[in-house]
DNA sequence: CGAAATACTGTGCAACCTGTCCAACATCGG
DNA sequence: CCGATGTTGGACAGGTTGCACAGTATTTCG
C-alpha cells in the first residue's frame, strides 16, 4: 500500500465501471502497472471482492436492528459455534460476532417492518443455546459503512491523529 | 426481482470478474436481457455499487469494536448530527447509527490493536456532545456480513420461515 | 559503492467484450 | 383482441483485455 495503491482504490471506489486501461490513463501510469497493483492488492487480501453491493432496504427490508445475545454456557447445549450455525441459517441475520462479556454475541438483523422484526427475533431465539437477548433498533444511519477513509490512513499516516 | 434476477446476483457475487456476455451464456439468456436486468437492479437501488471491497484486517486494523454512545440532549452542544459529523471525520469509524434508547448511537470502529483501540475511543470521545460510552470488542466473526441469503427470500418466499 | 532484484514503461498483437442499435416474437393484464 | 413490456438474436464500430517483450528506472542489500 503506497500512494498509488490509495489513488487506485479511490478511483475504482468512485467509478467502479472503468477498466484497467482507463484507470491507467487517469493515474498517468502504464496499464501493466495498474494490473500488477490490482493483482497484488487482491493477493494480499486488501481487496476482498468486486461483487455487487446489495441494499437490504431496496430488497424490502428497511428495518435494521442489533441483537445482543447471551449464550448458554453448558458446552453440550450451548456454545458460540452452535449459535453461529443457527444464525447463519437465518437470511435476515446479516452478520454476527462474538463479543467481550459473559458469553455474548452481537448480531445485525433486518426485517420488513417493526412488526416483522418480532418474527425475525423469534426465529433467532428458536435455539435453546440462547438464554437471553436484547434489541436495539437502528433509527438512522449517520455514517454509512465505509472503509475508504481507513485506507487513506495507511498511505497518509498523519491522518491517524493522536488525541 | 424474480428468479432470474436472483441467479444473476448469485452469479456476479460468486464470480464478479465475468462480464455481461459470459453471464448471459451461463444463464442461458440473451446478452441484452442481462444488461437490461442489471440496469434495472441498479436503477431500483437493489445493486448499490460494484466497488472493491476492502478488508480492514488486511489494512492493518484487525480489532473491531462496537461503541454505544450516549448523546448530550442540549441542542446547542449536542445532537445526533453534531456527533455524526464528528464520527464521520474519524477514519477508524466504519459506520454509525442512531438507535432506540435515550439519545444513543452505535458506532463500529476498528483499531490496529487492543492498545490502539484506546486511542480511537479517545478520539471518538473528543467531542463534548458525547456524555458517556461503552465498548464491546468483537472477538470473532461467526457470520461475516452478507446480503445474498436475504436476496433469495425475495424470490423464494418460503425461505421466510414463521417460527 | 556496485550489483542484483524488482518495478515500471511503452509497445504490439489477437481475441474478446461492451454499448448501442434494430426487427421480430412472446407474454401478460385489461 | 390490443397494447405495454420484455426477450431474443443479430449486427456494428470501437474499446478493452491478457499476454508478451525489451528497455529503463528504482530499490535493496552485500
Amino acid at each position: 500500500m503506497d500512494a498509488l495503491d490509495g489513488r487506485l482504490i479511490d478511483l475504482f471506489a468512485t467509478d467502479p465501471r472503468i477498466g484497467v486501461l482507463e484507470a491507467s490513463r487517469r493515474l498517468g501510469v502504464a496499464r501493466g502497472t495498474v494490473q500488477a497493483r490490482l493483482d497484488k492488492l487482491a493477493t494480499s487480501g486488501v481487496i476482498t471482492g468486486w461483487g455487487p453491493e446489495l441494499s437490504p432496504e431496496a430488497l424490502g427490508y428497511p428495518v435494521t436492528a442489533f441483537l445482543t445475545l447471551e449464550i448458554r454456557q453448558e458446552p453440550s447445549r450451548g456454545g458460540h459455534d452452535t449459535v453461529g450455525a443457527h444464525l447463519a441459517a437465518i437470511p435476515e441475520v446479516l452478520e454476527a460476532h462474538t463479543i467481550t462479556g459473559a458469553g455474548d454475541m452481537l448480531a445485525r438483523v433486518v426485517a420488513r417492518s417493526n412488526t416483522d422484526l418480532q418474527r425475525v427475533i423469534d426465529r433467532v431465539l428458536e435455539t435453546s443455546a440462547i438464554v437471553r437477548s436484547s434489541t436495539v433498533i437502528a433509527l438512522a444511519t449517520q455514517v454509512p459503512y465505509r472503509v475508504r477513509p481507513l485506507a487513506r490512513t495507511v498511505t497518509d499516516p498523519q491522518l491517524t491523529q493522536h488525541g
